[in-house]
RNA sequence: GGGGCUGUAGCUCAGCUGGAUAGAGCGACGGUUUCCUAAACCGUAGGUCGUGGGUUCGAGUCCCGCCAGCCCCGCCA
């Protein structure tokens, strides 16, 4: 309803404007401009749009908030264009003007819906013709080399790529960023001590599994907190690393291929795919960062560190807050390496991405990390005029119990059993499913429909919470075949399908749209509501809202489906009913697609 | 000490730029199937929106104080 709320905007400020000559003609010189408040209704009995302006606007306009609201109806009627979208509008309450749209108009916009694969949402223009638009960089994911993936990269990974799912179905370019933890510290340490323990592990192909590798990891982080020598070595080892010392990058590459491998695995049951491109890579460009910030006045030494100090942010004693780019050993560590990303994203090609809207799906817990970056890269002018960089928080996975999600042993929850987990429990709630009714199904089937539903749980449960606040992470609500659940919508798709199993032909060319129930009428508004929301997530970055609207037009679809006949109908309503149900089936798949969940024929 | 996030029904959560009587789902209680998959639908009960002020025609939403929980705060990422 996107195009009808903006041509109506247009009609209602219009009427507004001839309303009250006077006071719009002023307030234009002043710089104001009169806001009548176009948006859509709050509840179905007020129709489809209220003007709630009339009410702000008795303190300008002095006079009474239903006279004005009278005074926008009168202008409103004797507008044509008006009259052919919108029955007679209506004043309510205080001096609310409530918008009913014509069923013509309805049926005019559902029409161009069931000939739009793009179902109403518009895409982005090109800045010129022949010329690609910049790209929106999107950083998510995000694991850390020579250790597994767990759930702390669950929410990342998930809303990263949903995230960057609806930015390609808006027709930007996007570049998915897989900034994985492949340098730094760590590799000193790793290294030195598989020298000692496993050799092979430096030099041989797969001679270790990922899971040894995280042992030898823990195992080498205590030597390191505990040993002075080991300590020492490994600082030597980075350094090596950094010269470029062919056996340690050998070594160093290894590692980095088999930790891919596994992480692939993990990509791909999610349907993920991501580029990666590691802090490693930034390593170039990390001392032309120190130089740029130097130039600009913004580098300080301290404590023989070079620092920049930040803006409005203290630290403890009441003094800024320093963020460390070069530690007094000459190393840099992760805030050198995020800037060197941010100048190089928004860098012009070759040295750079050209980016125009950089996107940090990130926790909740590096805000302050951001912040300060965000913030030095303002003040050395490395962000291009008009463009963007945003973090994307999100809170905690937590367990039922409140607190951060642990093995019953106490350890952090892989990636992997996480995911098992949701299938053999999917798998498990469809074969009792089958037996109670009396189905046969291949186990290719159940394979498939278990997978498919398992992996779909996880993923909606995580996209269908406002991602800023920390989310309780429970496998029986997630696969719960109520309320608002990934089973819930798939099984509404499900429903569609049987319609056309049973002789229903969803693609029934229909002449003329005929509807006489208030149901189907539900449906229709509901459907038109697609590009809205798929508009609004694009600038708000809450998949949630996605989720909700796809379990609103759910709700209202099996609403529909249960009260009013479709295969059973007459002709012309049968097929009229089909084409609705079509609409339905297209809008959910879309909206699943964009999710990146798969849907079923069957489960 | 400073900063960030959170606090809405018994539980899990929505609530977009301030708008009409604060909404879902689960759980509880009650109803619907000769009919397209009942994995559904319909109904009932359940609230001092943490708390105290302020701003205004109007506040869950904006501002200030306080309380509680979680997270971050110079050489880890």
């Amino acid at each position: 309803m996107l195009t009808i709320y903006q041509s109506l905007g247009g009609r209602v400020q219009a009427a507004l404007g001839r309303a009250f000559p006077k006071d719009t003609y002023s307030s234009k010189e002043s710089g104001y401009i009169l806001d009548p408040q176009l948006v859509s209704a709050s509840k179905p009995e007020f129709g489809d749009f209220q003007i709630n302006g009339a009410l702000q606007l008795t303190k300008i306009l002095k006079k009474p908030p239903r006279d004005i609201a009278n005074a926008i109806v009168e202008e409103l009627i004797r507008d044509e264009t008006f009259l052919e979208i919108c029955e007679l509008p209506e004043i309510a309450g205080p001096g609310f003007i409530n918008i009913t749209l014509k069923p013509q108009c309805l049926i005019r916009e559902l029409q161009e819906r069931i000939n739009d694969n793009r179902l109403g949402v518009p895409s982005i223009k090109y800045a010129l013709e022949g010329q690609s638009n910049p790209p929106v960089i999107i950083d998510f994911s995000s694991p850390n080399i020579a250790k597994e993936m767990h759930v702390g990269h669950l929410r990342s990974t998930i809303i990263g790529d949903c995230l960057a799912r609806v930015f390609e179905f808006r027709g930007h370019q996007v570049l998915r960023l897989n900034h994985v933890g492949d340098w730094g510290t760590q590799f000193g340490m790793l290294i030195t001590h598989l020298k000692q323990v496993a050799p092979e592990a430096l030099s041989t192909v797969n001679a270790i599994n990922l899971g040894d590798l995280v042992k030898f990891y823990r195992e080498a982080k205590q030597l390191f907190d505990e040993d002075k020598n080991f300590q020492r070595n490994s600082r030597e080892e980075v350094v090596k690393l950094q010269n470029g010392d062919p056996l340690s990058l050998k070594a160093w590459r290894l590692l980095c291929n088999q930790s891919r491998e596994e992480f692939q695995k993990i990509y791909d049951r999610l349907h993920i795919h991501l580029n990666e491109r590691g802090e490693s890579f930034y390593n170039p460009y990390l001392k032309e960062v120190i130089e740029s910030l130097n130039e600009s006045g913004l580098l300080v030494i301290d404590d023989g560190a070079k620092c920049v100090f930040l803006e409005g942010i203290l630290g403890k004693d009441g003094l800024p807050l320093p963020v460390i780019v070069q530690k007094r050993d000459g190393g840099f560590n992760y805030a050198t390496t995020d800037l060197a990303a941010i100048r190089y994203r928004f860098n012009n090609s070759p040295k750079g991405d050209g980016a125009c809207r950089l996107i940090y799906v990130t926790d909740a817990g590096q805000a302050n990390h951001f912040a300060g970056v965000f913030q030095i890269a303002e003040r050395a002018n490395w962000i291009p005029k008009g463009a963007r960089v945003e973090h994307v928080p999100f809170g905690l996975v937590q367990g039922e119990d409140g607190k951060k999600l642990k093995t019953r042993s106490g350890e952090t929850v892989r990636l992997r059993d996480l995911l098992d987990e949701a299938i053999n429990r999917a798998e498990a709630d469809l074969r009792r499913r089958l037996s109670d009714e009396g189905r046969i199904e291949t186990e290719e089937f159940i394979a498939h429909v278990s997978t498919t539903v398992g992996i779909a749980a996880i993923k909606y449960a995580d996209l269908s919470q406002n991602r800023v606040s920390n989310y309780q992470f429970s496998f029986d609500r997630m696969l719960s075949l109520q309320g608002n659940t990934a089973p819930y919508l798939l099984y509404a798709l499900v429903r569609i399908a049987g319609l056309a199993r049973k002789g229903g032909n969803l693609n029934a060319a229909v002449n003329e749209l005929l509807f006489i129930e208030a149901q189907e009428w539900e449906l229709i508004r509901e459907l038109l509501k697609f590009d809205e929301v798929i508009v609004n997530l694009e600038e708000e970055l809450l998949p949630n809202r996605l989720c909700n609207y796809l379990f609103e037009l759910s709700q209202t679809f099996n609403r529909f489906y249960d009260q009013v006949p479709i295969l059973k109908a007459n002709e012309p309503y049968r097929n009229c009913r089909l084409v609705l149900c079509r609409l339905t089936a297209d809008t959910l798949k879309q909206g699943m697609t964009l999710l990146g969940i798969p849907t079923l024929e069957r489960m």
